[in-house]
Formats: C-alpha cells, sequence, structure tokens
DNA sequence: GTTCCTGCAAAATTTTTGCATCAGT
DNA sequence: ACTGATGCAAAAATTTTGCAGGAAC
C-alpha cells in the first residue's frame, strides 16, 4: 500500500526530475503530476483528462496529457500499464521498488492492486535462470472481482 | 514446449469446437486455424494477414482475420496477448493448462516465450489467498534478450 | 433455401504529430 | 529573447461495423 509521505515523496522527486532534465514547469504536465501523486493506482489518459477539466483551473488538452505521460514515462516516473482493454493506464512508478500488479474484473471492469512477495520472489529466481536480462515486469489477473463473484452474474455496459 | 502432436491435436481440437458451436468451415477461419496451430508464440493480426496473402490460396482480408481471432478467442481457442505495443497479438490457447509467458526486448522488439513452474506455483498460491476469484493471468517481462544483451546497445528502428 | 461467412469500404477509437501561440527561465 | 510547453486540429494506426454477395450445411 501507499501512504499519502509516499505520494507527496513521489511528487517531489518528479518535479525534481523533471528540473533535472531541463524541462520546464507548464501548467498541463505540472497538473498530470500533482492528479496521478493522488493516485494509488493507474489511469487512463481520458480519465486524466477528464478529472483535470472537472477540477478547476486549466482545461489541457488531450495531446498535452499524452505528451505529458510520454514525457513522465520516459523519465522513468510514470509506468504505462497495459491491462488488455483498447486504453492504456498510468501510475506513479515509486523509485524504492515499491510496486504492484492488476487484477480486472471482467464482469464490471474494476482495476484491483495486487501485491505478492512470493510471486515477486519466485519471479526474481525465475530472472536470474533466464538468458534474459530482466528489467521490468507486469502481471495481469483475470477474473471476478469479490463483488462480481459474489450475486449471480451482472454484467455492466462495457 | 509444445510438440508437433499438441499442435496437430489443437487444431483438431478446434476445428471440432467450432463445428460443436453450430459454426461454418469457411475458408478465412479455417486459414486462421491452420495459421496459428504452427505457431508457438503468438502472432499480431497483422502478421496473421501478411502470412495468408504470401501463402497460396485465399487472401483474406483484415476484418475477416479479426472476425476468426475474436470467434477463437470467445471459444476459448485462441489466447489474446497485450505485449504493451500498439498491436494485440494471438495465440493458441493449448486445453491442457499447459501455457506460457513472454519477455519483450526493448532493444530489438523480439518476443520470448518463457516458462516456470516456480512463478505458476507462487500465482497460485497468491490466487488461493486473494479475495478475487482469479480465472487467468498473463505475466510480461521487458528488458534485453541474450543477444541485444551482449553487444553493444544497437537499436532497431521501430 | 437458410444462415453464416467473407471481403470491401466506411466508421470508430485511441494515440501521435504539425503548427501557431503562449509561457518559463 | 530563446526554447520548451500548450491547445487545437488534422493525421495515423489499429480494430470494429455495415452491407452485399457468396458459400456451407
Amino acid at each position: 500500500m501507499t501512504t499519502a509521505r509516499e505520494r507527496a515523496a513521489w511528487a517531489r522527486h518528479a518535479e525534481q526530475a523533471i528540473g533535472d532534465a531541463g524541462l520546464r514547469a507548464g501548467g498541463a504536465r505540472r497538473a498530470v503530476v500533482e492528479l496521478l501523486a493522488k493516485q494509488d493506482c493507474c489511469l487512463s489518459a481520458q480519465e486524466i483528462r477528464d478529472a483535470l477539466v472537472a477540477a478547476p483551473g486549466a482545461t489541457p488538452g488531450m495531446a498535452s496529457v499524452y505528451r505529458a505521460l510520454d514525457t513522465l514515462t520516459d523519465l522513468h516516473l510514470v509506468h504505462k500499464v497495459d491491462l488488455g482493454g483498447a486504453v492504456a493506464r498510468y501510475e506513479p512508478a515509486h523509485p524504492d521498488g515499491d510496486h504492484h500488479h492488476h487484477a480486472v474484473c471482467r464482469d464490471c471492469g474494476a482495476v484491483v492492486a495486487i501485491e505478492d512477495d512470493g510471486v515477486e520472489r519466485a519471479l526474481h529466481e525465475m530472472a536470474d535462470r533466464l538468458a534474459f536480462q530482466v528489467d521490468a515486469h507486469d502481471i495481469t489477473l483475470h477474473g471476478r472481482c469479490a463483488a462480481c463473484a459474489g450475486q449471480t452474474k451482472t454484467r455492466r455496459a462495457r
């Protein structure tokens, strides 16, 4: 779980890294960083823009959101997550190696964050044996979330 | 590793399941099944169509390829794999639970199939503890393949 | 003879790029 | 002032859908 303290630290770290890279502090990218800092899990580009437009202040264009996310991903500040749908999702990349994976409910589409040391350990042991230099890994679980598994299948509009 | 015998079995199983579902044996879908049966790992829709167009016989349209893949995925005969790029990839889903995961080289884009019992075991143990009914899982490794890790980074055109 | 399948073209969706303008350093 | 950042619109790329004709059962 990510604490409020860690989130604030990420935001500071991100602003710092952006400055160090010789980039400027424009409104759109800062707004994206500030929004992402509040999140524990991933958001789509559309969700990010919708949230920024709904909030008071600037109304950035989609292109700026994508450009900001692209820059942040290049700086390893943001992790691009592909959960199998049509849209990519983005979440803060915490530098301490604290990371999680995702479970997607096939009924309601909910995304749940997952953490498990056993799996991480097995994954690292496997990586050591592999003739492939592993830098990162993503795990996506598919199935039914607790709510949807409980009730007789209610399928949300897609 | 998937043997020639297993591939042939998959092709037969697929044709059977298609028939059982009350579907007909048109040329495009059969060609897709036959091509996939020869593969160990995943192909994109474009790669599938290119291969079919290059081969003697029919020249199916992209729409037919997508429709065939969609039908096969619904019947759980094909597994849709999203490796993080812009395109989705598809591979035969072997019914015996024999499955593998993927490592993507960030330099040359090569996709390598990965199998590891330790990881599978850890994943199942985790799934048992989770308040989420896990039906399937995907793992994607990112890094450098043996060839690219060996030489000083040569970056292929993207 | 139905009903499904196919191929083409058009549409829909997500993401990227061009360009003129604005803003940060 | 110089150069990066932004917003709009257009473009690109992938996947889906509509429709008319053809093929399987």
